[in-house]
DNA sequence: AAGAAAAAAAAA
């Protein structure tokens, strides 16, 4: 298509003096027709070449001549979405850019005379509202069905405009032409503009049938994400040069041309349904072990992608070990072929699991089948992203592949067995990266929360939309959530589905409940829509769940792959002393024993009294209150020591923890005693048991064994010790218990998994359980309960986005009250997570001269680095420090406190940490470890030790 | 009074 110099031509002297952008600088400017010229040529290249078919086909669903229209209404709306940029509100900002249109004949007051008054103007919205009076008067379109359309100019600052400040402007048409005589000569300005672009970009013979379409929202959503990307592209000064150095150049697609060049983003992934059988799928996919079966559930999800009438949400339930992360990645591949999706985002809910997963996705991609010179683009996409290695290899571009020329001069690459195999070189592009846009990388790990901000009402959220539209996702872990986070999942995916978003999602243990809730969220279905009773109903495990929008949802129920395993369960006293005389007991022959608390300071207690019993060596902590380098290096420790192929696995060893020891550590333990704790959770923790066969087990540990303590089960109904019900709640506890009943002390064994599913259901189900008696008990700790839910499912609805509007109902208000941008505020932050206040301070060590460095143990060469507080440290000092973030206790951060806490914090503020130049450390909390390891602070006495972590206690 | 783990932060 030409985009030559058309613009220009069409346009009078006075159009052309209009300007829209100026570097102050340096003093260069561009005119508004070139940056329309700009934005509509990257607008049409993003469609040919980034955008993924998904979103083409979405828009082109809905417009009369298809995709050609949609490519036709993206490089219009890119190409006006500045028109506000031809205003006095806008144009008097620069005296001698104004000069010059003022000399052209456009008159205007001085950018005083205009005053305060200009903010009811902002270019976006002006844009709004020009083309809307031009649709309506020039192109005799209905005033109701404009705003579908010039939505998309008006929200192209991040934010769709809300109804109270189109009123506002409506009284004051002075800010969008001058009144008086020079009226006429604006209004036929921004016509001529607006003409010449309707012209220019191929819709002057498109209107008139499009007046008749009702844009979806996520429609317009994607087409606002669309051009704030062109925008943002065109906006580039080192890509499109200011005039008039720039004028040079020309305009048009030969400008647009060497820009995209020089961008040089990869387009998006172009899946094809695989045409391989299961097996040879997983064959070529995967590293498996030599001799590895595909497993029943992961055969049955491939199926059922290949099999569902439409591309949607599929929920896959299974036992841990059962290879899902093979089986989702697997299907999504199928989905997103079938769906058109150009990537895929995968979604854990932590940091660690994030990070362990980049690498696994990284080989995967290493595999897939790709074209000559493919580029993918990949991101690790979290918080501490930067401090991961994996993604700053990808970063340094350490991961290019070895490309050697055959022959015929065809690029080969080889993959690390050294085989040849066409793969697409992986990169971390340098436009894809920050907060806004790094999620439009084609390939992106993260936490959940990168997910769930697209439910958030906050600036930009178009961008994280369009991000999400043109992907496969997966929700990995998804029963990890609770009903604030839900409120927000289930929210996203509604849209997800309004997208037509393929969805696996993953869970060990999935309450039938939410099961339907899920699949009602993504069909867009009513709370009472009976064709769902039968996905609560399902009590089958593994059990699949496959939904398309509009089509009756479809159950698969895979076998289990036949590994089993039985756990018996039996009731243990509170108490130090009977905990230690049992575990003697039990370890009397060697065996190593895990014990999970809940609180850190009961694991503290603990480790100090079985210390005492079995010596400092037979005993190691683990909790979250640990720097970030000693944490991974706990983990790393305790897989060495218990992991799969441990060479080292000690004779006999207590390794006391918190809740760390729940989740995703292939660790394996002879003896288990765990606190009360809900049932999947208890589940979760059984899975440490007896995880890899292992010959020479004492004969007393042969059968697996968990000791259930943390309760005063001599009460008339069982009381679990105080941290454990504030943590976890009555209710969940109480109904644990009453469904373990039939199983404590010489009763059936927990069967794992066979028993796994029942369980779960029974405890989060609505049914009777337990002992009559307890019956009271169990009533009140429900009403609690859903008083408690009921507040987060509230607290969640304030900053969460709504489903989406009828087909043609302009997004006009859709971020209302929105979480803003750039929010410094505490509230404004943690918003898709119900949390508590919370203080992150970074542990550095005070040496004996008073000189600060990082903590000498840090290895990696972290350790004992200078931090020079009258400089700016070196950059490997700075990052190093950067990775030794705590996080203090919530008793620290609690309202009365959290003020004196960060007070006395600021004192280590240095000055000279807080510039760009160290981006690490500018604006962290510090907190100096003096010799000793003593420090207070707030009148806490903080203790922290390789061997304990963190340990406060109240000074006063 | 105090009690888990978990996440998070620049635009045109």
């Amino acid at each position: 298509m030409s985009e030559g110099d058309g613009l220009r031509a069409r346009l009078s002297a006075q159009a052309l003096s209009v300007w829209a952008k100026h570097d102050k600088d340096n003093g260069g400017w561009l005119p508004l027709w070139c940056h329309m010229h700009d934005s509509a040529a990257v607008a049409g290249l993003l469609w040919d070449c980034w955008l993924p078919a998904r979103v083409r086909a979405l828009v082109g669903r809905v417009l009369p001549e298809g995709e050609v229209d949609g490519r036709r209404l993206a490089v219009w709306l890119a190409g006006v979405h500045d028109i506000g940029k031809a205003t006095p509100a806008f144009a008097c900002q620069v005296e001698v850019l104004a000069d010059r249109m003022r000399a052209a004949g456009l008159e205007m007051p001085s950018r005083r005379a205009v005053g305060a008054d200009r903010r009811l103007a902002p270019h976006g919205l002006a844009g709004q509202v020009l083309l809307q009076e031009w649709l309506e008067e020039q192109r005799g379109w209905p005033g109701r069905v404009t705003g579908q359309f010039a939505v998309v100019v008006g929200g192209h600052h991040g934010v769709p405009p809300d109804h109270p400040s189109l009123r506002d402007l409506d009284g004051r048409w002075d800010l969008l032409r001058t009144p008086g005589g020079n009226e006429g000569v604006w209004r036929r300005v921004q016509g001529e503009l607006l003409d010449a672009c309707a012209a220019e970009f191929g819709v002057e013979g498109r209107l008139g049938e499009w007046r008749g379409v009702r844009l979806p929202q996520p429609v317009q959503v994607v087409l606002s994400g669309l051009v704030i990307m062109a925008d943002w592209i065109a906006s580039n000064e080192d890509l499109f040069p200011y005039f008039p150095a720039g004028s040079e150049c020309g305009a048009g697609s030969g400008r647009a041309g060497a820009a995209w060049r020089d961008l040089d983003l990869p387009g998006s992934w172009r899946p094809v349904v695989p045409r391989d059988g299961v097996g040879e799928l997983f064959a070529s996919r995967f590293d498996l072990p030599a001799g590895a079966v595909v497993r029943p559930v992961q055969a049955a999800a491939v199926e059922t992608a290949r099999g569902m009438p439409e591309p949607g949400l599929l929920i896959v339930e299974a036992p841990m070990g059962e290879g899902k992360t093979e089986a989702a990645l697997a299907a999504a591949e199928v989905l997103a072929a079938r769906a058109g999706s150009g990537g895929v985002f995968f979604a854990l809910p932590t940091m660690a699991t994030s990070n362990a997963m980049f690498p696994r996705l990284l080989s995967w991609l290493d595999r897939l089948p790709a074209g000559d010179g493919d580029r993918l683009s990949v991101l690790l996409a979290h918080s501490k992203a930067a401090l991961n290695k994996d993604a700053a290899e990808l970063r340094a571009g350490s991961r290019k592949r070895i490309a050697s020329v055959d022959v015929d001069g065809a690029v080969q690459t080889v993959s690390a067995g050294g085989e040849a195999a066409a793969s697409a070189e992986l990169v971390a592009h340098h436009w894809l990266v920050g907060r806004k846009k790094g999620m439009l990388s084609s390939f992106v790990v993260g936490t959940v929360d990168q997910l769930l901000f697209a439910g958030l009402r906050a600036r930009h959220l178009v961008l994280r939309h369009l991000a999400v539209a043109g992907k496969t996702v997966v929700i990995d872990e998804a029963h990890a959530y609770d009903t604030y986070m839900n409120t927000y999942l289930d929210r996203v995916l509604g849209w997800l589905g309004a997208y037509g978003v393929p969805v696996v999602v993953l869970s060990a243990t999935l309450p039938a409940a939410r099961r339907r809730e899920l699949a009602q969220a993504y069909a867009g279905a009513a709370g009472d829509d009976e064709r769902f009773v039968p996905v609560e109903q399902a009590r089958e495990y593994p059990l699949l769940t496959a939904v398309s929008r509009g089509a009756v949802p479809v159950l698969g129920r895979p076998a289990v792959s036949g590994r089993g395993y039985e756990v018996r369960v039996e009731r243990l006293d509170d108490g130090l002393g009977v905990l230690a005389d049992r575990l003697e007991a039990e370890l009397a022959g060697g065996g190593c024993a895990l014990v999970v608390r809940n609180t850190v300071g009961r694991v503290l207690e603990t480790a100090k009294a079985l210390r005492e019993r079995f010596g400092p060596r037979a005993v190691t902590v683990a909790h979250s209150r640990f720097i970030d380098v000693d944490r991974a290096e706990n983990d790393h420790r305790l897989l060495e020591l218990f992991g799969r192929d441990a060479a080292v696995r000690p004779g006999r060893h207590i390794v006391v923890a918190s809740q760390v020891a729940e989740q995703s550590l292939d660790v394996d333990f002879d003896l288990l005693v765990s606190d009360a704790a809900p049932v999947d959770l208890l589940l979760q923790r059984m899975g440490r048991l007896h995880r890899h066969a292992r010959e020479g087990r004492p004969a007393v540990l042969r059968d697996a064994k968990c000791l259930v303590t943390g309760v005063d089960w001599s009460a008339a109904v069982p009381k679990p010790v105080r941290g454990s019900e504030f943590i976890y709640g009555r209710h969940a506890l109480l109904r644990s218990l009453a469904v373990l009943l039939p199983f404590f002390d010489g009763g059936r064994p927990v069967d794992l998994p066979g028993d796994i599913s029942a369980l779960v259901q029974d405890v989060y189900g609505g049914g009777q359980v337990g002992p009559a008696d307890w019956a009271p008990a169990l009533e009140e700790a429900r009403l609690v309960h859903e008083k408690l839910q009921a507040g987060k499912a509230d607290r969640a609805e304030q900053f969460c986005i709504g489903e989406a509007g009828k087909d043609g109902r302009p997004l006009i208000g859709w971020l209302a009250g929105s979480v803003g941008d750039a929010d410094d505020t505490r509230a404004g932050r943690a918003q898709v997570r119900d949390s508590e206040e919370c203080v992150e301070v970074l542990v550095v060590e005070e040496l004996g001269d008073g000189s600060l460095a990082t903590v000498h143990w840090a290895g990696e060469g972290r350790g004992g680095l200078a931090l020079p507080t009258d400089a700016v440290p070196s950059p490997e000092a700075a990052r190093a420090a950067a990775a030794c973030g705590l996080r203090l206790p919530v008793a620290m951060a609690k309202p009365h406190i959290v003020d004196r806490v960060v007070a006395e914090l600021k004192q280590f503020s240095f000055e000279k940490w807080q510039t760009k130049e160290n981006p690490w450390l500018a604006g962290q909390l510090i907190l100096p470890i003096r010799p000793g390891c003593q420090t207070s602070l707030a009148g806490f006495r903080l203790m922290y030790t390789r061997e304990n972590g963190l340990e406060v206690s109240n000074a006063r």
